[in-house]
DNA sequence: TTGTTTTATTGATTTGGGTTAAGGAAAAGC
DNA sequence: GCTTTTCCTTAACCCAAATCAATAAAACAA
Protein backbone atom coordinates (compact mmCIF):
# COMPACT_ATOMS: atom_id res chain seq x y z
CA UNK A 1 0.00 0.00 0.00
CA UNK A 2 1.82 2.85 -1.26
CA UNK A 3 -0.17 5.39 1.04
CA UNK A 4 0.19 3.95 4.05
CA UNK A 5 2.21 6.11 6.43
CA UNK A 6 1.60 9.22 4.05
CA UNK A 7 0.55 10.88 7.10
CA UNK A 8 2.88 8.44 9.50
CA UNK A 9 5.17 11.57 10.80
CA UNK A 10 2.23 14.01 12.00
CA UNK A 11 0.21 11.56 13.02
CA UNK A 12 2.96 10.37 15.60
CA UNK A 13 3.71 13.74 16.26
CA UNK A 14 0.18 14.81 17.47
CA UNK A 15 -0.08 11.60 19.54
CA UNK A 16 2.87 12.38 21.25
CA UNK A 17 1.61 15.96 22.01
CA UNK A 18 -1.79 14.92 23.61
CA UNK A 19 -2.21 10.84 24.97
CA UNK A 20 -5.97 11.61 24.94
CA UNK A 21 -6.08 11.88 20.98
CA UNK A 22 -8.80 9.24 19.42
CA UNK A 23 -8.50 7.56 16.46
CA UNK A 24 -11.82 8.64 15.05
CA UNK A 25 -10.47 12.84 15.97
CA UNK A 26 -7.40 11.53 14.22
CA UNK A 27 -9.36 10.04 11.38
CA UNK A 28 -11.42 13.41 11.00
CA UNK A 29 -8.14 15.33 11.50
CA UNK A 30 -6.77 13.06 8.42
CA UNK A 31 -9.07 13.65 5.93
CA UNK A 32 -8.66 17.48 6.08
CA UNK A 33 -4.75 17.10 5.55
CA UNK A 34 -2.79 17.08 2.06
CA UNK A 35 0.53 17.27 0.88
CA UNK A 36 2.88 19.60 -0.76
CA UNK A 37 6.29 19.92 -2.25
CA UNK A 38 8.49 23.36 -2.64
CA UNK A 39 12.11 22.41 -5.19
CA UNK A 40 14.64 24.28 -3.63
CA UNK A 41 14.59 28.14 -3.97
CA UNK A 42 10.66 28.11 -4.21
CA UNK A 43 8.20 29.66 -1.74
CA UNK A 44 5.79 28.23 0.36
CA UNK A 45 4.43 31.04 0.88
CA UNK A 46 4.73 35.23 -1.04
CA UNK A 47 4.82 38.47 1.09
CA UNK A 48 2.14 40.12 0.80
CA UNK A 49 -0.43 37.21 0.45
CA UNK A 50 -2.71 35.90 3.01
CA UNK A 51 -1.09 32.66 4.96
CA UNK A 52 -3.55 29.94 4.43
CA UNK A 53 -2.04 27.13 5.67
CA UNK A 54 -0.06 25.50 8.50
CA UNK A 55 2.19 23.02 7.29
CA UNK A 56 3.81 20.29 9.16
CA UNK A 57 7.78 19.71 7.57
CA UNK A 58 8.09 15.38 6.58
CA UNK A 59 11.41 16.92 4.91
CA UNK A 60 13.47 19.56 3.70
CA UNK A 61 14.38 22.85 5.40
CA UNK A 62 12.86 26.66 5.07
CA UNK A 63 13.12 29.75 5.94
CA UNK A 64 10.85 32.63 6.74
CA UNK A 65 12.06 36.48 6.38
CA UNK A 66 11.08 39.92 5.94
CA UNK A 67 12.42 41.73 2.86
CA UNK A 68 13.52 45.30 4.22
CA UNK A 69 15.14 47.73 1.30
CA UNK A 70 16.33 44.71 -0.44
CA UNK A 71 17.94 42.91 2.11
CA UNK A 72 16.33 39.77 3.86
CA UNK A 73 16.23 39.46 7.49
CA UNK A 74 15.69 36.09 8.55
CA UNK A 75 13.18 35.33 11.47
CA UNK A 76 13.40 31.56 11.58
CA UNK A 77 14.51 28.36 10.04
CA UNK A 78 12.06 25.43 10.05
CA UNK A 79 13.25 21.75 9.50
CA UNK A 80 11.40 18.33 9.37
CA UNK A 81 8.82 17.69 11.58
CA UNK A 82 8.27 21.20 12.92
CA UNK A 83 5.39 23.44 11.79
CA UNK A 84 5.97 26.09 9.25
CA UNK A 85 3.72 29.30 9.04
CA UNK A 86 3.07 32.52 9.23
CA UNK A 87 0.57 32.06 11.54
CA UNK A 88 -0.25 35.45 12.17
CA UNK A 89 -1.33 36.08 8.77
CA UNK A 90 -2.75 32.87 8.99
CA UNK A 91 -4.62 33.64 12.12
CA UNK A 92 -5.85 37.94 11.26
CA UNK A 93 -6.32 36.79 7.59
CA UNK A 94 -4.55 39.82 6.85
CA UNK A 95 -1.57 39.50 4.39
CA UNK A 96 1.68 38.39 5.57
CA UNK A 97 4.72 41.13 6.16
CA UNK A 98 6.94 38.03 5.29
CA UNK A 99 7.82 35.16 2.77
CA UNK A 100 8.79 31.65 3.37
CA UNK A 101 11.15 29.77 0.86
CA UNK A 102 12.31 26.12 0.76
CA UNK A 103 16.60 26.02 1.28
CA UNK A 104 16.12 22.52 0.31
CA UNK A 105 13.78 20.51 -1.77
CA UNK A 106 10.96 20.25 1.03
CA UNK A 107 7.42 18.03 1.27
CA UNK A 108 4.99 19.47 3.97
CA UNK A 109 1.70 18.09 4.98
CA UNK A 110 -1.02 21.08 4.95
CA UNK A 111 -4.13 21.98 6.52
CA UNK A 112 -6.01 25.09 5.17
CA UNK A 113 -7.52 28.12 7.63
CA UNK A 114 -11.05 26.76 6.51
CA UNK A 115 -10.38 22.87 7.53
CA UNK A 116 -8.85 23.89 10.78
CA UNK A 117 -12.06 25.82 11.81
CA UNK A 118 -13.77 22.81 10.39
CA UNK A 119 -11.92 21.18 12.79
CA UNK A 120 -12.23 22.99 16.09
CA UNK A 121 -16.25 22.73 15.24
CA UNK A 122 -15.92 18.82 14.80
CA UNK A 123 -13.69 17.87 16.89
CA UNK A 124 -13.80 20.06 20.26
CA UNK A 125 -10.57 18.64 21.80
CA UNK A 126 -8.69 20.34 18.77
CA UNK A 127 -9.01 24.00 20.44
CA UNK A 128 -7.43 22.17 23.47
CA UNK A 129 -4.62 21.29 20.56
CA UNK A 130 -5.01 24.49 19.03
CA UNK A 131 -4.25 26.22 22.14
CA UNK A 132 -0.81 24.18 23.06
CA UNK A 133 0.13 24.79 19.52
CA UNK A 134 -0.40 28.87 19.94
CA UNK A 135 1.21 28.54 23.48
CA UNK A 136 4.07 26.70 22.48
CA UNK A 137 4.77 28.97 19.68
CA UNK A 138 3.94 32.10 22.08
CA UNK A 139 6.68 30.74 24.68
CA UNK A 140 9.16 29.75 21.50
CA UNK A 141 9.04 33.82 20.54
CA UNK A 142 9.14 34.90 23.79
CA UNK A 143 12.60 33.02 24.10
CA UNK A 144 13.50 34.40 21.09
CA UNK A 145 13.02 37.84 21.93
CA UNK A 146 14.52 37.47 25.59
CA UNK A 147 17.88 36.39 23.91
CA UNK A 148 17.57 39.24 21.25
CA UNK A 149 17.23 41.87 24.52
CA UNK A 150 19.34 39.60 27.25
CA UNK A 151 22.05 38.59 25.23
CA UNK A 152 25.02 40.13 23.12
CA UNK A 153 25.54 38.95 19.22
CA UNK A 154 28.72 37.15 20.45
CA UNK A 155 26.88 34.87 22.68
CA UNK A 156 24.23 34.62 20.41
CA UNK A 157 26.45 33.11 17.83
CA UNK A 158 27.40 30.91 20.14
CA UNK A 159 24.24 29.42 21.31
CA UNK A 160 23.31 28.56 17.22
CA UNK A 161 27.29 27.11 17.14
CA UNK A 162 25.76 25.22 20.41
CA UNK A 163 22.15 24.58 20.28
CA UNK A 164 21.64 24.24 16.70
CA UNK A 165 24.94 22.67 15.21
CA UNK A 166 22.60 21.39 12.12
CA UNK A 167 22.10 24.99 11.18
CA UNK A 168 25.76 25.72 10.56
CA UNK A 169 25.74 22.74 8.43
CA UNK A 170 22.98 23.17 6.35
CA UNK A 171 22.66 26.75 5.49
CA UNK A 172 25.31 29.14 4.42
CA UNK A 173 27.02 31.70 7.03
CA UNK A 174 25.65 34.87 5.48
CA UNK A 175 22.18 33.21 6.38
CA UNK A 176 23.10 32.86 10.23
CA UNK A 177 24.69 36.12 9.70
CA UNK A 178 20.80 37.46 8.14
CA UNK A 179 19.30 35.36 11.28
CA UNK A 180 21.68 36.90 14.00
CA UNK A 181 20.75 40.45 12.85
CA UNK A 182 24.09 41.23 11.60
CA UNK A 183 25.93 41.34 8.10
CA UNK A 184 27.83 38.62 6.77
CA UNK A 185 31.16 40.56 7.26
CA UNK A 186 30.46 41.49 11.08
CA UNK A 187 29.90 38.09 11.54
CA UNK A 188 32.49 36.57 9.49
CA UNK A 189 34.99 39.06 12.30
CA UNK A 190 33.43 37.40 15.04
CA UNK A 191 34.70 34.03 14.33
CA UNK A 192 38.08 35.67 13.07
CA UNK A 193 38.25 37.12 16.83
CA UNK A 194 37.40 33.50 18.50
CA UNK A 195 39.68 31.66 16.80
CA UNK A 196 42.09 33.93 17.38
CA UNK A 197 41.30 34.06 21.39
CA UNK A 198 41.19 30.13 21.35
CA UNK A 199 44.95 29.98 19.50
CA UNK A 200 45.95 32.72 22.20
CA UNK A 201 44.27 30.24 24.65
CA UNK A 202 46.01 27.12 23.42
CA UNK A 203 49.40 29.37 23.63
CA UNK A 204 49.42 29.31 27.06
CA UNK A 205 49.99 25.95 27.86
CA UNK B 1 -24.51 45.48 47.59
CA UNK B 2 -21.03 46.71 47.55
CA UNK B 3 -19.60 43.64 45.88
CA UNK B 4 -21.94 44.40 42.62
CA UNK B 5 -19.82 44.22 39.69
CA UNK B 6 -16.54 43.31 41.27
CA UNK B 7 -15.89 41.59 38.47
CA UNK B 8 -17.91 43.86 36.00
CA UNK B 9 -14.78 44.62 33.36
CA UNK B 10 -13.41 41.32 33.05
CA UNK B 11 -16.89 39.74 32.98
CA UNK B 12 -17.64 42.54 29.99
CA UNK B 13 -14.22 41.61 28.52
CA UNK B 14 -14.86 38.14 28.24
CA UNK B 15 -18.55 38.10 26.87
CA UNK B 16 -17.44 40.42 24.50
CA UNK B 17 -14.41 38.12 23.33
CA UNK B 18 -16.59 35.05 23.03
CA UNK B 19 -20.40 35.64 22.51
CA UNK B 20 -21.12 32.05 23.36
CA UNK B 21 -20.21 32.31 26.54
CA UNK B 22 -22.97 30.76 29.25
CA UNK B 23 -24.19 32.67 32.19
CA UNK B 24 -22.92 28.87 34.09
CA UNK B 25 -19.58 28.66 32.79
CA UNK B 26 -19.23 32.49 33.66
CA UNK B 27 -20.31 31.50 37.77
CA UNK B 28 -17.42 29.02 37.77
CA UNK B 29 -15.11 30.98 36.37
CA UNK B 30 -15.88 33.60 38.82
CA UNK B 31 -15.92 31.44 41.74
CA UNK B 32 -11.81 31.22 40.81
CA UNK B 33 -11.25 34.99 40.70
CA UNK B 34 -9.81 36.98 43.32
CA UNK B 35 -9.01 40.63 43.60
CA UNK B 36 -5.10 42.16 44.61
CA UNK B 37 -3.98 45.58 44.69
CA UNK B 38 -0.58 46.18 43.89
CA UNK B 39 1.04 49.70 45.47
CA UNK B 40 2.84 52.39 43.33
CA UNK B 41 6.63 50.81 42.97
CA UNK B 42 5.70 47.16 44.34
CA UNK B 43 5.97 44.12 42.23
CA UNK B 44 3.20 41.54 40.74
CA UNK B 45 5.84 39.54 39.70
CA UNK B 46 9.78 39.26 40.79
CA UNK B 47 12.48 37.97 38.59
CA UNK B 48 12.96 34.30 39.43
CA UNK B 49 9.84 33.30 40.60
CA UNK B 50 7.53 31.56 38.85
CA UNK B 51 4.48 33.57 37.41
CA UNK B 52 1.58 31.84 39.27
CA UNK B 53 -1.23 34.17 38.18
CA UNK B 54 -2.92 35.48 35.23
CA UNK B 55 -3.99 38.92 35.71
CA UNK B 56 -6.33 41.26 34.34
CA UNK B 57 -5.74 44.86 35.43
CA UNK B 58 -9.04 46.61 36.20
CA UNK B 59 -7.09 50.09 36.91
CA UNK B 60 -3.30 50.98 36.66
CA UNK B 61 -0.21 50.72 34.97
CA UNK B 62 2.63 48.31 35.08
CA UNK B 63 5.98 47.21 33.37
CA UNK B 64 7.11 44.28 32.66
CA UNK B 65 11.25 44.28 32.22
CA UNK B 66 14.49 42.01 32.19
CA UNK B 67 17.24 43.18 34.53
CA UNK B 68 20.48 42.85 32.75
CA UNK B 69 23.44 44.48 34.49
CA UNK B 70 21.93 46.49 36.24
CA UNK B 71 19.53 48.61 33.51
CA UNK B 72 16.28 47.59 32.85
CA UNK B 73 14.82 46.51 29.60
CA UNK B 74 11.18 47.28 29.55
CA UNK B 75 9.38 44.88 27.00
CA UNK B 76 6.07 45.98 28.17
CA UNK B 77 3.33 48.17 29.41
CA UNK B 78 -0.05 46.90 30.90
CA UNK B 79 -2.80 49.63 31.68
CA UNK B 80 -6.61 48.93 32.33
CA UNK B 81 -8.42 46.26 30.52
CA UNK B 82 -5.58 44.04 29.34
CA UNK B 83 -3.42 41.04 30.60
CA UNK B 84 -0.97 40.95 32.62
CA UNK B 85 1.44 38.28 33.20
CA UNK B 86 4.48 36.40 32.56
CA UNK B 87 2.66 34.18 30.42
CA UNK B 88 6.01 31.93 29.40
CA UNK B 89 6.48 31.33 33.21
CA UNK B 90 2.80 31.01 33.79
CA UNK B 91 2.26 28.57 30.66
CA UNK B 92 6.20 26.04 31.28
CA UNK B 93 5.86 26.70 34.88
CA UNK B 94 9.86 27.77 34.79
CA UNK B 95 11.20 31.14 36.67
CA UNK B 96 10.59 34.22 35.38
CA UNK B 97 13.42 36.49 33.38
CA UNK B 98 10.89 39.74 33.88
CA UNK B 99 9.82 41.30 37.14
CA UNK B 100 6.59 42.82 37.18
CA UNK B 101 6.05 46.57 38.81
CA UNK B 102 3.13 48.46 39.08
CA UNK B 103 3.98 51.97 37.63
CA UNK B 104 0.63 53.31 39.28
CA UNK B 105 -1.80 52.47 42.00
CA UNK B 106 -3.08 48.95 40.57
CA UNK B 107 -6.05 46.84 40.95
CA UNK B 108 -6.22 43.83 39.31
CA UNK B 109 -8.66 40.45 39.04
CA UNK B 110 -6.43 36.87 39.16
CA UNK B 111 -6.49 33.91 38.35
CA UNK B 112 -3.98 31.15 39.50
CA UNK B 113 -2.51 27.98 37.88
CA UNK B 114 -4.17 25.49 39.52
CA UNK B 115 -7.44 27.80 39.04
CA UNK B 116 -6.99 28.10 35.43
CA UNK B 117 -6.40 24.15 34.95
CA UNK B 118 -9.58 23.55 36.73
CA UNK B 119 -11.73 25.76 34.50
CA UNK B 120 -10.27 23.85 31.04
CA UNK B 121 -11.43 20.55 33.02
CA UNK B 122 -14.56 21.82 34.04
CA UNK B 123 -15.69 23.99 31.63
CA UNK B 124 -14.01 22.39 27.48
CA UNK B 125 -15.40 26.12 25.97
CA UNK B 126 -12.87 27.93 28.12
CA UNK B 127 -9.65 25.85 25.91
CA UNK B 128 -11.38 27.88 23.16
CA UNK B 129 -11.02 31.46 25.33
CA UNK B 130 -7.47 30.04 26.37
CA UNK B 131 -6.04 29.10 22.32
CA UNK B 132 -7.69 32.65 21.50
CA UNK B 133 -5.74 34.37 24.25
CA UNK B 134 -2.36 33.07 23.11
CA UNK B 135 -2.87 33.36 19.57
CA UNK B 136 -3.85 36.68 20.39
CA UNK B 137 -0.46 37.09 22.72
CA UNK B 138 0.99 35.71 20.05
CA UNK B 139 0.27 38.24 17.19
CA UNK B 140 0.83 40.63 19.45
CA UNK B 141 4.38 39.67 19.98
CA UNK B 142 4.86 39.26 16.31
CA UNK B 143 3.80 42.59 15.79
CA UNK B 144 6.35 43.66 18.39
CA UNK B 145 9.41 41.63 16.78
CA UNK B 146 8.59 43.12 13.04
CA UNK B 147 8.70 46.28 14.24
CA UNK B 148 11.90 45.94 15.45
CA UNK B 149 13.32 43.87 12.92
CA UNK B 150 11.99 45.84 10.46
CA UNK B 151 12.00 49.85 11.40
CA UNK B 152 14.22 51.78 12.79
CA UNK B 153 14.45 53.29 16.25
CA UNK B 154 13.09 56.61 14.77
CA UNK B 155 9.88 55.39 12.99
CA UNK B 156 9.47 52.98 16.71
CA UNK B 157 9.69 56.40 18.44
CA UNK B 158 7.11 57.84 15.86
CA UNK B 159 4.54 55.09 16.32
CA UNK B 160 4.40 55.08 19.95
CA UNK B 161 3.91 58.47 19.47
CA UNK B 162 0.86 58.03 17.30
CA UNK B 163 -0.50 55.15 18.32
CA UNK B 164 -0.16 55.04 22.29
CA UNK B 165 -0.36 58.67 23.27
CA UNK B 166 -1.46 57.70 26.22
CA UNK B 167 1.98 56.21 27.45
CA UNK B 168 4.32 59.25 26.01
CA UNK B 169 1.44 60.42 29.20
CA UNK B 170 1.76 58.42 31.68
CA UNK B 171 5.21 57.21 31.94
CA UNK B 172 8.72 59.13 32.01
CA UNK B 173 10.63 59.55 28.89
CA UNK B 174 13.39 57.28 29.94
CA UNK B 175 11.56 54.12 30.29
CA UNK B 176 9.94 55.00 26.60
CA UNK B 177 13.70 54.75 25.65
CA UNK B 178 14.25 51.81 27.45
CA UNK B 179 11.12 50.52 25.70
CA UNK B 180 12.81 51.82 22.15
CA UNK B 181 16.25 49.79 23.47
CA UNK B 182 17.62 52.81 23.75
CA UNK B 183 18.87 55.10 26.11
CA UNK B 184 17.20 58.24 27.33
CA UNK B 185 20.16 60.24 26.04
CA UNK B 186 19.60 58.93 23.01
CA UNK B 187 15.65 59.75 22.92
CA UNK B 188 16.53 63.00 23.98
CA UNK B 189 19.01 63.44 20.53
CA UNK B 190 16.02 61.87 18.17
CA UNK B 191 13.48 64.43 19.40
CA UNK B 192 16.04 67.32 19.29
CA UNK B 193 16.55 66.46 15.62
CA UNK B 194 12.86 66.06 14.62
CA UNK B 195 12.63 69.32 16.19
CA UNK B 196 15.15 70.89 14.30
CA UNK B 197 13.32 69.43 11.06
CA UNK B 198 9.72 70.66 11.47
CA UNK B 199 11.51 73.93 12.24
CA UNK B 200 13.23 73.94 9.19
CA UNK B 201 10.45 72.41 7.26
CA UNK B 202 8.19 75.48 8.97
CA UNK B 203 10.85 78.13 7.53
CA UNK B 204 10.71 77.05 4.16
CA UNK B 205 7.02 78.74 4.00
C1' DT C 1 39.70 20.31 -16.51
C1' DT C 2 38.56 25.27 -16.65
C1' DG C 3 35.57 28.92 -16.13
C1' DT C 4 31.66 30.88 -13.51
C1' DT C 5 28.99 31.82 -9.62
C1' DT C 6 28.38 31.88 -4.93
C1' DT C 7 30.18 32.50 -0.44
C1' DA C 8 33.65 34.01 2.90
C1' DT C 9 37.36 36.97 4.45
C1' DT C 10 39.93 41.15 5.28
C1' DG C 11 40.85 46.10 5.23
C1' DA C 12 39.53 51.11 5.24
C1' DT C 13 36.07 54.26 6.37
C1' DT C 14 31.77 55.94 8.30
C1' DT C 15 28.19 56.17 11.59
C1' DG C 16 24.57 55.61 15.09
C1' DG C 17 24.15 55.01 19.44
C1' DG C 18 26.68 54.19 24.06
C1' DT C 19 29.23 56.34 27.72
C1' DT C 20 30.61 59.97 30.61
C1' DA C 21 29.89 64.29 32.53
C1' DA C 22 27.71 68.53 33.56
C1' DG C 23 23.95 71.80 33.84
C1' DG C 24 19.07 72.83 33.73
C1' DA C 25 14.02 71.84 34.36
C1' DA C 26 10.35 69.79 36.64
C1' DA C 27 8.20 67.26 40.45
C1' DA C 28 7.96 65.79 44.99
C1' DG C 29 8.62 66.48 49.73
C1' DC C 30 8.80 69.38 53.71
C1' DG D 1 7.68 79.00 50.08
C1' DC D 2 12.33 76.40 49.61
C1' DT D 3 14.97 72.14 49.17
C1' DT D 4 15.80 67.79 47.33
C1' DT D 5 15.31 64.41 44.19
C1' DT D 6 14.11 62.89 39.84
C1' DC D 7 14.14 63.62 35.06
C1' DC D 8 15.69 65.70 30.69
C1' DT D 9 19.02 67.79 27.67
C1' DT D 10 23.41 68.84 25.56
C1' DA D 11 28.21 68.09 24.39
C1' DA D 12 32.63 65.45 23.80
C1' DC D 13 34.42 61.24 23.03
C1' DC D 14 34.37 56.16 22.11
C1' DC D 15 33.20 51.87 20.04
C1' DA D 16 30.81 48.06 17.62
C1' DA D 17 28.97 47.18 13.63
C1' DA D 18 27.51 48.98 8.86
C1' DT D 19 29.17 50.15 4.56
C1' DC D 20 32.26 50.12 0.73
C1' DA D 21 35.65 47.71 -1.74
C1' DA D 22 38.78 44.22 -3.08
C1' DT D 23 40.36 39.58 -2.88
C1' DA D 24 40.26 34.72 -1.82
C1' DA D 25 38.17 30.43 -1.47
C1' DA D 26 34.48 27.05 -2.38
C1' DA D 27 30.91 25.15 -4.96
C1' DC D 28 29.10 24.23 -9.24
C1' DA D 29 28.64 23.70 -14.22
C1' DA D 30 30.20 22.91 -18.77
Amino acid sequence: MEHQGKYQKIKTYYFGLLSTLTEDSWKIFESLLSIRTIKKGDYLLREGKICNHVSFVNHGLLKIYYEVDGKEKIIAFFKELTYCCDYASFLTRESAETAIKALEETEVVEINYEGLQHLYNLVPEANMIGRRIAENLFIEKCRNSSNNVTEGVESKYQKVVTETPWLIQRVPQYMIASYLGITPEALSRIKARNSKKTVVAAAQY
